[in-house]
DNA sequence: TATTGTATATTGTTTGACAATCTACAACGC
DNA sequence: GCGTTGTAGATTGTCAAACAATATACAATA
């Protein structure tokens, strides 16, 4: 009865995932691309039908969920999709700077030629994109580079917790640098990141990693400014937002 | 809020409260007491026999477990309580340093006099009982007064990683200061601490939280060696776990 | 001794049931 | 008209029973 095309070898990954992992991390993957928005109520039923399965796997995954801060459980109630407020942003800004300085500071003192190499290829990328003003690929490599970076580190707790906090901020608003004209600026702080980490200091390291994460979070709030002004009878949780 | 007992009035907690969140809440207490030791397999339905529970809840509490990292599910084998091996410890040590830091940064330069007031008390208090050389009360006290701590940055994210890490660490040794000559001196690294935050210097802050942790990291080493020397074949998961 | 087979226990999932609670809406009284 | 009350329907929270799939322990066999 279910032949859709996502779910085919549905049954080798069985084999060594529980269904209510999958049906978790397949409503992940649906909030953090915006197929389900913030504030969205989600029944068992609902995703039960969608999915193809029964509400136990779906309540075990709504839990799951509920304690990596993606939904909310309201009891008799129901689940909804976490709405990020601006001030929890600013905190999730604030211990992702103090953690991306940590990883500035490692890395300067361990990093080698090679894993260099590899940063400088992504600035590249980077360049070229910001140089045709492409957002959705500038931000893609964005989060690819920070995602590598943490990685370098070796730490798995640390990159655990830095992933936590960036699919909260995922959550807040997927498009945090949605103007191109601070492609540039953005372009360079990496640059700079990167030079630091080279020159093998860790304090200056630390600090070009945390300027960075200063000046994201301003950007962030100039974003919204600039939306709030525009929109001017702002309704936040309703209004569209735009596809990445 | 919240000073009852504890099972006192079920019903009324059921009101607000599922089943679910209170089993977790429990299991959670028991690993964390050490009621339930680490490593060792809890089954759902003896989870859900002890608790009076039926299997669903159980399950659901274990997903929400494994979530925060106090339980390992694996497929069709059944879920262990998480051991923490010394190098995740180690991992997690250098996260609780940069969130430390973090902390030691953003009290001294928002704390008020009155929140000083209250620190010095917990000084005075972990003085007494480490001059007793009561390690249980000292422990307690150094545990309330780190939790102060980050709770007056007010941070609620960052109260929630810290927390994790904490349970994570707490996993990993009930005991990480189990001896009574070091409690002189980790008192002594705590008054450094509030004398930083007192004079409003982020930077001296920061490094004497940071300084403090590296300290307890090294400590922690150094009670491993000289226990692993007492025993000499040592069976890490088998040995006996001091209580508190 | 190593391998294979078998019995048992446990997990993973489904289904059905039902009480408790929320939500929306209609009926009612003022 | 408007606030209150009552009621119906939907959804959640929990339990229970069932069964396939898998793991584990142990006996049988080569």
């Amino acid at each position: 009865m279910d032949t859709r095309p996502a779910y085919d070898s549905t049954i080798d990954l069985l084999r060594s995932q529980s269904l209510s992992s999958l049906v978790q991390r397949e409503i992940e993957r649906l909030i953090l691309s915006g197929e389900i928005s913030a504030g969205e109520k989600l029944t068992e039923l609902g995703v039960a039908e969608r999915l193809g399965v029964s509400r136990g796997p779906v309540r075990e995954a709504f839990r799951g969920l509920a304690e990596s801060g993606l939904v909310r459980m309201e009891k008799n109630r129901g689940v909804f999709v976490r709405t990020v407020a601006v001030e929890e942003a600013d905190e999730g800004f604030a211990v992702r700077e103090a953690l991306e300085e940590m990883i500035g500071r490692a890395l300067a003192e361990s990093i080698t030629e090679g894993e260099l190499g590899e940063l400088r290829a992504l600035l590249v990328r980077m360049e070229k994109a910001a140089g045709q003003g492409s957002v959705d690929a500038y931000s893609e490599l964005n989060f690819r580079f920070h995602d590598r970076l943490v990685a370098l580190t070796g730490n798995g707790r640390l990159a655990g917790m830095y992933q936590q906090l960036v699919k909260e901020l995922t959550l807040f608003r997927r498009q945090t640098l949605a103007r191109s004209e601070t492609l540039a600026v953005s372009l360079a702080e990496h640059r700079e990141i990167v030079e630091k980490i080279a020159s093998r200091d860790p304090m200056a390291a630390g600090r070009a990693m945390a300027a960075h994460v200063r000046a994201s979070r301003e950007r962030m709030h100039e974003s919204r400014a600039i939306d709030a002004g525009e929109v001017d009878e702002e309704r936040e949780t309703q209004r569209e937002e735009g596809s990445t």
